[in-house]
DNA sequence: GCCGTTTTCGGCCCGACTGTTTTCAGTCG
């Protein structure tokens, strides 16, 4: 089993100990548990088999935890969950996910009614019956009941980073079968969309076939849904996340990757292009109609190269003028990740990090970069003990002294502070403590339902301070979990542009914020970006590929991107403000 | 349930908002 089954089976086991109200400091032990299993480098199961070992020595874990751990790697579960799936169904745990209920409220529900499913508390909602509780009123209904709606519509979708290790997890499987020479993941991952709804992968090679075989029989696969001669379907993992794997003749392998590529409206635009070239695209090939004579099909640029087209990057197919772009050559250079220097915003154990600043520094040399800014919370975070402003000009200090004694890592590292947005568009530190920064990230944390001019105009006072120079997460979404909040995003930007703050692409799988279409409308604008992790963990350092897909999806190339700029360059920039 | 030590017990645990209240519990970040 690995770490991240396990982990996921103790925060489980956290929230319903959350609705059966259990002592809150063991449900953190239980969290925090889940944090430190997920993060750890080695497998939870391989240290627990080895008599010489013991996984107390990870920190987070003591004996009782330990216990748990060896009970979920023998059979999936513990005793305490167990237990409390007993009391509670286990669709409790989709309750938490509605908005406006927490635990003591599910709780208070399951004592007064018997249900157990989404579509009951909606009925419940939709007569009247929450109301009758204790501290449950009509607005409450409401809100639960546009969240239910909320919550329906995301269902059924993946996060990219989750659709990835799947991905990564069944080509590494089905690529050890003997006679298979790739298996290529297609689809909506492969164009970098936030969230993905099933994977497709396509296999080539001799005994592609036998792939089927291995995947339908794979340990993770809960249920298979069809299985011919050249697909198989399952649904794999308890998250049900549906795959549709395809064993290709090699002379089709181009003509199916661009098909199961997508976007749909992009095929539909392509073989319209190919129709009026008297030619007809398929995923078998790209066949000329008069005399029936094949044309392309065994690479994915042959396949363009015949449409009069240059090969248009997966992030680009959206049917968003990308074609229109190609056929007059003028698809842009896109940005990759060997472009990127430094990492721009990242958390320590100053305030909700889990490492300290010399390990996210030595974590970010291992990747190659030049530079990093240390961004960590202010005060308006309490629950992450965010920095005051005496904090903030320690560490201004601190920074200067490390790049003065050149850091272990031989990075240059840039002290900086992610400043929360105030209510009305103050930040949350004096100037003068901001001015001590070598970067500010103004961000907002709170309040986010409000009206879209109070928070249009919250954010444009925001970039008012002199001192800030991005604006982080822009629209605060978290995806498959709150919606952006409104504002009048236009508006911003330009702003932004005007007073030379940079945009930030938060490369977090849960944010990607901003995602594509708006890079590419704010880009249009004259607006510059930083694509930066938001990292809490060094692991987390890795999140930026995910960014730099996301640039890609808004057209980016490397000039349009603070954080491709060399050490010096870039600190030249943070001292230039017009 | 973990951790650390003034070493086997006590600390961990903040702050604002919201709705349903008549003084505050529950949610969220």
């Amino acid at each position: 089993m690995e770490n991240q089954e396990i982990a996921r089976v103790l925060w489980e086991t956290a929230d319903l100990m959350e609705i059966a109200g259990e002592d809150s400091f063991r449900i953190r032990s239980y969290r925090n548990g889940a944090t430190a299993v997920e993060g750890y480098p080695e497998r939870i199961a391989d240290i627990l088999r080895d008599p010489h070992r013991n996984v107390t020595e990870i920190p987070g874990i003591g004996k009782g935890l330990a216990q748990v751990l060896a009970e979920i790697v023998e059979r999936g579960s513990c005793e305490r969950r167990d237990l409390l799936l007993q009391k509670f169904p286990p669709t409790a745990l989709e309750f938490l996910k509605i908005q406006g209920l927490g635990p003591k409220s599910i709780a208070l529900i399951f004592q007064h009614y018997r249900i157990s499913t989404i579509d009951e508390l909606e009925r419940l909602c939709q007569e009247h019956k929450l109301r009758v509780l204790p501290r449950m009123g009509a607005k409450l209904e409401e809100k639960v009941l546009r969240s239910i709606a909320q919550y329906r519509q995301r269902s059924g979708r993946y996060l990219l980073s989750y659709a990835e290790g799947v991905a990564a997890e069944l080509i590494e499987a089905l690529g050890q079968v003997p006679g298979v020479d790739a298996v290529t993941p297609a689809g909506s991952l492969r164009r970098g969309r936030e969230t993905v709804g099933d994977l497709d992968l396509l296999v080539t090679g001799p005994s592609a076939h036998a792939a089927l075989e291995r995947f339908v029989t794979y340990p993770r696969v809960e249920e298979v849904l069809g299985r011919g001669e050249n697909k198989a379907s399952a649904k794999v993992g308890r998250e049900g996340f549906q795959v549709d794997v395809r064993a290709l003749a090699p002379e089709n392998f181009g003509a199916a990757l661009q098909y199961f590529t997508g976007s749909k409206d992009h095929n539909v635009a392509i073989r319209t292009r190919a129709v009026k070239m008297g030619l007809k695209l398929s995923e078998y090939g790209l066949v000329r109609v008069e005399g029936d004579i094949r044309v392309a099909g065994e690479t994915e640029a042959g396949v363009y190269e015949a449409l009069g087209l240059p090969w248009i990057p997966p992030e680009l197919r959206e049917n968003c003028g990308e074609i229109e772009a190609a056929a007059e050559g003028r698809l842009p250079e896109l940005v990759e990740l060997q472009h990127i220097r430094g990492d721009l915003h990242m958390h320590t154990t100053e305030t909700d990090g889990r490492a300290t600043l010399d390990e996210m520094a030595e974590a970010a040399r291992a990747r190659g970069y030049q530079y990093i800014a240390i961004t960590d919370h202010s005060k308006a975070l309490a629950m992450a003990n965010g920095l005051d402003e005496k904090r903030v000009v320690a560490f201004a200090r601190q920074v200067r002294e490390i790049n003065r004694n050149g850091a272990p890592s031989g990075l240059r590292v840039f002290s900086g502070i992610e400043c929360d947005i105030l209510k009305d568009g103050a930040l949350d530190l004096a100037p003068d403590a901001l001015a001590e920064l070598d970067l500010v990230i103004a961000s907002v944390h709170s309040h986010m339902n409000m009206e879209a001019a109070e928070m249009t105009d919250r954010l444009m006072r925001a970039l008012e301070c002199p001192h800030v120079r991005i604006l982080g997460h822009p629209t605060g979404r978290l995806l498959l979990h709150r919606d952006p909040f409104p504002f009048d995003f236009d508006r911003v930007a330009a702003e932004a542009v005007r007073r030379g703050v940079w945009l930030e692409i938060n490369a977090s799988p849960e944010r990607l914020d901003l995602h594509g279409a708006l890079i590419r409308g704010a880009k249009a604008k004259g607006a510059r970006f930083a694509i930066s992790t938001d990292a809490h963990h060094p692991k987390q350092l890795d999140y930026m590929r995910y960014g730099v897909v996301t640039a890609r999806r808004g057209w980016l190339g490397p000039d349009d991107i603070l954080n491709t700029l060399a050490a010096e360059p870039f600190a030249a920039a943070l001292q230039s403000r017009p």
